[in-house]
DNA sequence: TAGAAACCTTCAAGCCACTTTAAGGTCAAG
DNA sequence: CTTGACCTTAAAGTGGCTTGAAGGTTTCTA
């Protein structure tokens, strides 16, 4: 039969805790370590246990990291006090500033789409040889270190995406 | 004054090929670790030589790089024979599934810029108190975990972009 | 009452593509 | 003979996790 949490009452356990929230146990641990989420006292076993508050807490978290915010972002976020105006011009700068990363790194991708459509367009011809690979040399060899540096993708300048 | 390559007859040592190819010359130490390039015979030095072929693989290696490919998808490329019709085949291969994934994650990232964009619009009436932190907890609790999977970007199915 | 099975614990290592740091060897110029 | 520009290796750090090993706890079943 199924597993029955023995301690209901005082909450959920881990496993119930991912269940709810979409938040794999090993990352809700891995989140604790971090500190995103507080150390809660244990259960007589040593078990750790969550509240629904807590399980809001997670599922707000998985979806700050859903928008692709670093843990750094979402430190900053979980940790405003909505009543400051200042507060609340932080959390906007903090998502105006995650919006110029995902805008940045979209125009990267779509200029890296755009080469590589031109690429494999050197190869429809289905029967012939296709000179992709011959292509690239010649680019590599035209290409100086300089020029090259400032177009392609992930620059790796500031952000993860 | 200057300091010059003792052996330049011998080639360029790797600061000389980092800056000629634009791969740092850590970077080309990691790439030789990893087999993408070829030990080449050191100098009485123990010095590393690169001559000018070499400069070009690293510049074509670079290439692909900023295509986005990742190493074990250059070590595909770069192993091929060009004369061989099957391994054309691999490289018109290797470019699709290389293209199909930027291609889903730039799908993924224009959602993500959509859905953030839509949040921040929340915010914008400048002198009244802002509700994107509201919304986001909102959000957190009408949304289920198994909603929530199927949105959300990086979903960290396959690819490293 | 024994043992399987389902859950929990911690700590460590692995992933990718690098970069950075530390500790030291080589070489030419002043 | 020292300075400093270059080279060497090995190891650790980055981010955001996942996976694995080794073991403790609880419940169900035979």
């Amino acid at each position: 039969m199924a597993y029955l949490n023995p301690h209901l009452s005082q909450g959920y356990q881990i496993g119930q805790a991912a269940l709810h929230s979409g938040v794999s146990a090993a990352n809700i641990r891995f989140y604790e370590k971090e500190k995103l989420i507080v150390q809660r006292a244990r259960g007589d076993n040593g078990y750790r246990m969550y509240s629904h508050e807590d399980l809001h807490q997670l599922r707000f978290i998985r979806l700050l990291r859903s928008l692709d915010m670093s843990l750094d972002e979402m430190r900053t976020l979980l940790h405003l006090d909505l009543r400051k105006k200042s507060d609340c011009q932080t959390a906007r700068d903090t998502l105006d500033e995650h919006l110029g990363h995902v805008r940045t790194r979209l125009a990267e991708l779509r200029g890296l789409e755009k080469d590589l459509t031109a690429l494999r367009a050197q190869c429809d011809g289905q029967g012939a040889q296709c000179h992709l690979i011959e292509t690239l040399h010649a680019r590599a060899r035209a290409e100086s270190p300089d020029q090259a540096k400032s177009r392609g993708a992930k620059n790796k300048t500031h952000n993860h995406l």
